[in-house]
DNA sequence: AGTCACCTGATT
DNA sequence: AATCAGGTGACT
């Protein structure tokens, strides 16, 4: 579920609260979220503190004081967050880490498709180099979106969710980013007409920008959903409703099992 | 490059 | 009862 701008906003939120705090012990409800990785070996993190998190696309990373890091992905349901005591856990709670000063960890993950795992720099290293580039830094530039695009003739909307060409784009914001850029999702990568490059680039540093503001903003309550903004996504799980510029009834298709949203009229495929 | 599996809960 | 869900990795 979240995309590249909740997870940041998950990071960042999780520094806020939880930089520089020492895990006491660690309760893992769900072997299956450590997976391959056993329980048992988790009893290495007692006693060490947390310095940092930070992200790379949807990857969570929490540098510790023993030179190990804790590697965690959300998948399609998961949340990260801190509570003053573990017994006020939700249900969904799967892992958690008790802190010094009592507090709690809690990885929540109704899915349970989440993963974390303790890695090593190298572990890091094979992970990132796995990845395209992030399309907020400045080194995300048309011409490396256009090297990005150009080695698949797959259709657009698909290619944009391929982590290694572009790293952090999910279902939500492919869908809005094309349409932003009035591009046909059936486009294929590599025949992306040079006049839509720019407005490709620009629609999706856009849409992120606008949606890392908002995620963080919309984020309060420790334990609250993580749900991508609904207010200003304007053609995602609209399907029937008006085009936001033409007023053609917004239409779904189906590329790679998962849902697009589209306007047939501004973006027709 | 395409299909399926991993899970659970909400919706039809 | 069947279908759908914002992600990814392991298959064919």
């Amino acid at each position: 579920m979240p995309e590249l701008p909740e997870v940041d906003a998950v990071v960042r939120r999780f520094n806020q609260a939880a930089q520089n705090a020492t895990i006491h012990s660690v309760k893992i409800e769900r072997p299956g979220i450590v997976a391959p990785q056993l329980p048992a070996q988790f009893k290495a993190l007692h006693n060490t503190t947390i310095l940092a998190a930070r992200r790379r696309a949807k990857h969570i990373f929490l540098d510790l004081s023993n030179g190990l890091t804790l590697h965690i992905h959300l998948r399609m349901t998961g949340n990260l967050y801190v509570l003053p005591d573990y017994r006020f856990r939700p249900h969904s709670a799967r892992l958690w880490f008790r802190l010094t000063d009592n507090r709690v960890i809690i990885f929540e993950d109704q899915r349970a498709f989440g993963r974390i795992h303790i890695v090593t720099p190298a572990d890091i290293e094979d992970i990132e180099s796995k990845l395209g580039p992030e399309p907020l830094e400045p080194a995300f530039t048309p011409s490396v979106l256009k090297q990005s695009l150009a080695t698949t003739r797959s259709p657009i909307k698909p290619a944009l969710l391929d982590q290694a060409r572009i790293a952090g784009i999910g279902n939500i914001y492919a869908s809005e980013a094309l349409w932003h850029a009035k591009i046909p999702p059936t486009t294929p990568a590599n025949q992306l007409p040079a006049n839509k490059l720019k407005p490709l680039h620009t629609a999706i540093r856009k849409v992120l920008q606008h949606a890392v503001t908002s995620a963080y903003a919309a984020y309060t309550n420790p334990g609250d959903p993580i749900e991508s903004e609904s207010f200003g996504v304007a053609v995602y799980d609209r399907e029937g409703e008006p085009c936001l510029r033409c007023h053609t009834p917004i239409a779904r298709m189906v590329q790679a099992q998962r849902s697009t949203y589209f306007c047939p009229h501004c973006q027709p495929c």
